[in-house]
DNA sequence: GTCTATAATTTGATAGAC
DNA sequence: GTCTATCAAATTATAGAC
């Protein structure tokens, strides 16, 4: 066991990758450094020379998915030319994102951060949401969406696929979430469009 | 200060109603027994009489709210005949319910309750939340809206306002809440109307 | 029915060998 | 850099007087 020795980085990115699939099927406070050290097939101190503390793990979870997310959000954007396509680009890669990583997805929704992050900002004010908002702005700018408050526009636009996404990682959907997004993104855009 | 005896009754309302509030500022997990017991001035000897065990009062307080939360969408639903009045009273309901009672609302919305409470059923599976779903499918079925799963529907016309609450809960909200909702709302509809 | 005192575990974190 | 052993504090819960 101990004679097979991965890289630092190995181990540190396995302590991540458990403290995320804990945090998410039990929640952070419920979750013991023991038992994040048992699941990783680690000792403590090891994880304790990886990371100051519990809420400093917590911490590096969080602004790694963060920026995993931004960046799916950001490409999605980048692709496309209208509000409508880029929304839509937005909307199609959260859906995927669900499915082939529920966990970053339910970790960056679900989690209350603020629970045992006191200092972290609402996740509604970081960068993937603003990019939200942003493609809000830039229809009614072009005269995509009709004119009216951008945080308006933003949460009816975005509002749906939002709640479906909460939906899909609560279990209670009967079909894969591709099913249910095209009408559902096409019902918000309906509603804000000019 | 003992000499002050109050009814049983009131010791356990004051038992919920600091619970709730604690549980809303800091989580269940970082609220213990203790910080009940300071907060409501009592002692933990009185809280375990009145409660099995610190589970046993968050069920409690998670049936009590859902109940709550219930009558608030009932009375709205029962009180219009259309499914677009219906859904306007409903929105209208849960924003007042939302700056009334924030916190009735935040547990509502936010708490994960399957993280303490593992048999609850998921949040979107209890009463409220169907009565949304059963409005949208009334809407489907006279007419009113498009011909639609009944899911998509639901996600499509309450979503914007769920998130809304979301925002407003998070503290993110410039204005107060009525200040959004009109808007919000009427896009919800007319992305799902006929 | 409410209190104080305390038991039994669990928790986050550290020390020091290898 | 990883391990084992252990600590100090906090947590849920109980016992028993009043």
């Amino acid at each position: 066991m101990s004679g097979i020795r991965k890289s630092p980085e190995y181990t540190r990115e396995l302590i991540l990758s458990t403290a995320l699939r804990l945090f998410v099927e039990r929640g952070y406070f419920a979750t013991s450094v023991h038992d994040i050290r048992r699941a990783a097939g680690l000792s403590t101190g090891s994880i304790y020379h990886h990371f100051e503390s519990k809420e400093a793990l917590a911490r590096a979870l969080y602004d790694d998915l963060v920026k995993r997310m931004t960046a799916i959000v950001e490409l999605s954007a980048e692709s496309c030319q209208s509000a409508h396509d880029k929304g839509r680009a937005i909307a199609v890669a959260l859906c995927r994102a669900a499915e082939e990583s529920p966990e970053l997805v339910h970790f960056i929704l679900h989690a209350r951060h603020r629970e045992f992050l006191p200092e972290a900002p609402p996740i509604c004010s970081t960068r993937p949401f603003e990019l939200m908002k942003q493609v809000a702005a830039g229809g009614i700018a072009s005269g995509e969406l009709r004119q009216m408050d951008v945080l308006v526009a933003s949460v009816a636009l975005f509002g749906g696929v939002i709640r479906l996404l909460h939906l899909s990682l609560d279990g209670v959907l009967d079909k894969p979430l591709a099913g249910y997004l095209g009408d559902v993104w096409e019902a918000g855009w309906r509603g804000v469009s000019s």
